[in-house]
RNA sequence: AGCGGGGUGGGGCAGCCUGGUCAGCCCGCCGGGCUCAUAACCCGGAGGUCGGUGGUUCAAAUCCACCCCCCGCUACCA
């Protein structure tokens, strides 16, 4: 079985928040899960970077659009790879690949006759010279009075709305009023696509009953034609004949990234041939770790997408889509400065100690919240307490008790047992993850470290050790052994603390290109363990709160980690 | 407003599809044990009748109806 997996494409007009790290460590725990079981992998996706917030954040800069998108993929990247995300490519919608692909994908659609072409009025800036998306509208709600409601849905009363109701019309950029103008757009023809959508979505059993029932709703409503096209002068050159000028709906071309890249990627490994093994082959399944906002993308006009290309690509095999991660019980707010960044995070604490948290807080039925009073307990009492500290006991015990070296000893039947019972909860760890309960995953393979407490506990191997040696013996080989299995089960969701655990057992290799089997070796006995340290510290949320108020009034960069670096 | 998801001991969650053997897990709290380990570890205990009301059933957290509260989506924000 072949596999994609990807995560939403980050939309960079700012640094990225922990909520996007969500979908990020999901998928990167699910890309390295499905490595380390042997399985031909493919880990993509990559930076959103057009459409009109971006637009006008380089327009309130003063800088094009594209310098500000260099500058933030660049520093992307970079937090990508602190956090450890295994891609195997992170691009970008700019990427020449991507948008000559996502034109001759729509010229090909447009030859399939599911394209049509229809003029509509729109509120149009004289003053920016651009059409305005409703949220780009500002004015009076019609219903309640309102003064400063947007043109999508009346923020007070909740009702919806369309800009052209607003009384006294605003450009939410120049405050100038705004006219309306006759375009002309080019449109999807998803109604056509009703019937195809709804027998994949029933018929389809890897998908979350979340994501199925809500998509059926929404065909059983009837769909409707969506456009392809914009006017805005940030994005992909719209290819058809007749409509320069404008650009393709940002949403209408990141989806079809997840498909480009996996191009990209092969082109640029030199084998573009291998492309449709991934892409069109029945044996690739593609997964997609999505926030609960964009399931309809994913669902519908995705599958949609590529039916309508008819080039036999594979449709999506699970969305796995999470709910919200709030913070201190609010929504993130980059306005308000509520929340912690991606870079602020590495700044405060190594990337595992985060990663360690978002899975075990990960939102997978109802929004979660990210408290500083919990992140200080989940990481105080369960990754030091039970993991750090059964890690650390024992090769502590080995180091100053037997120099170091595992024994010779043959395993009784009570540690034979217990070695078994973690092989089983590792197993158990793995098949979680394969049905994307990537939490649960998570606490299986923390109860290894509370099994392994459990038993070093009840066979008192530092009594042991002075009265009946050849026990204590058998104690440590198993409790090491546990060790071991401990750093093949980790890796997924630590993999740099699978790295420290890698060196202190001093074993050759690293701990992501060998696979789950190898779990089962046996330390040979007379076998030198590399060095002891704890794995991690206590944190204090106190503490950390006050340092990233200091590094928040210290570094005046956007880009915290390019000045401290 | 319509649609989707959620409401389970002090906190965080699982169970609900396929009704009984489910009230379970982690944290916290209380009591005990141990001393190899980062005052860490192990054992035991207290604490909930599962948002509300009504219904189906021999039996409901689990099915049905209505209501309340929270989140998201509703197609030109991404």
């Amino acid at each position: 079985m072949r596999w994609i997996v990807t995560c939403a494409w980050p939309y960079i007009n700012a640094v990225p928040h922990l909520g996007t790290l969500v979908q990020l460590v999901s998928a990167d725990v699910y890309a390295r899960c499905m490595r380390k079981l042997g399985e031909e992998v493919l880990f993509v996706s990559g930076s959103d970077e057009h459409g009109t917030p971006i637009e006008v954040e380089a327009l309130k800069r003063g800088i094009s659009p594209k310098d500000l998108t260099d500058r933030m993929h660049r520093y992307f990247c970079k937090l990508i790879d602190l956090f450890g995300i295994s891609f195997d490519n992170y691009t970008r919608t700019e990427s020449p690949v991507h948008i000559k692909f996502v034109q001759d994908f729509y010229l090909k659609v447009q030859k399939n006759g599911y394209i049509f072409v229809e003029e509509s009025e729109q509120l149009f800036c004289p003053e920016d010279e651009m059409f305005l998306p409703d949220r780009f509208v500002e004015g009076t709600c019609p219903y309640c009075g309102y003064e400063k409601t947007t043109g999508d849905q009346c923020e007070k009363c909740g009702r919806l709305l369309t800009p052209t109701d607003l009384i006294n019309p605003r450009c939410a950029i120049c405050g100038s009023s705004p006219k309306l103008k006759k375009t002309k757009h080019w449109y999807f023809d998803l109604p056509r696509f009703e019937g195809h959508l709804r027998s994949y979505i029933e018929k389809h059993e890897a998908l979350p009953q979340n994501a199925k029932s809500m998509s059926l709703s929404m065909i059983d409503e009837g769909l409707r034609s969506r456009a392809v096209t914009r006017d805005n002068r940030w994005g992909i050159p719209a290819p058809f004949p007749g409509s320069e000028g404008k650009t393709i709906y940002v949403w209408m071309e990141a989806v079809l990234g997840y498909v480009s890249a996996v191009k990209e990627y092969f082109e640029r490994r030199g084998c573009p041939e291998k492309f449709d093994l991934f892409w069109k082959d029945p044996d690739t399944r593609s997964v997609y770790f999505i926030g609960k906002d964009n399931i309809p993308f994913h669902t519908i006009i995705l599958p949609a997408l590529l039916m309508a290309s008819q080039e036999g690509y594979v449709l999506p095999y699970n969305v796995s889509s999470t709910e919200f991660l709030n913070y201190e019980g609010d929504k993130f707010s980059k306005r308000f400065r509520r929340g912690i960044w991606m870079d602020e995070a590495l700044l405060l604490l190594e990337a595992d100690y985060w990663r360690y948290y978002i899975i075990s807080t990960r939102p997978e039925n109802k929004d979660a919240n990210f408290t500083w009073e919990d992140f200080e307990a989940k990481i105080n009492n369960e990754l030091n307490d039970v993991l750090g500290n059964f890690v650390h006991r024992v090769m502590s015990f080995l180091a100053s008790r037997y120099n170091g070296i595992v024994p010779n000893a043959d395993l009784d039947e009570e540690s034979s047992d217990f070695l078994e019972r973690c092989l089983e909860v590792a197993k158990r760890s793995i098949s979680y993850i394969e049905r994307f309960m990537l939490k649960e995953a998570l606490k299986e393979a923390m109860s290894i470290a509370r099994e392994g407490n459990r038993f070093f506990n009840e066979r008192e191997p530092w009594r042991d050790v002075k009265v009946n040696r050849s026990r204590s013996d058998t104690t440590l080989i198993a409790s090491t052994q546990a060790v071991k299995i401990i750093s093949h089960v980790i890796e997924p969701f630590l993999p740099f603390t699978a790295e420290k655990l890698w060196r202190m057992l001093n074993l050759e290799g690293d701990p992501h290109s060998t696979t789950f089997d190898d779990m089962r070796i046996m330390l040979r006995s007379g076998h030198t363990i590399g060095y002891v340290k704890p794995l991690f510290e206590k944190v204090s949320a106190e503490e950390l709160k006050t340092r990233l108020e200091r590094i928040r009034r210290e570094i005046k960069s956007e880009f915290l980690l390019e000045e401290t670096s």
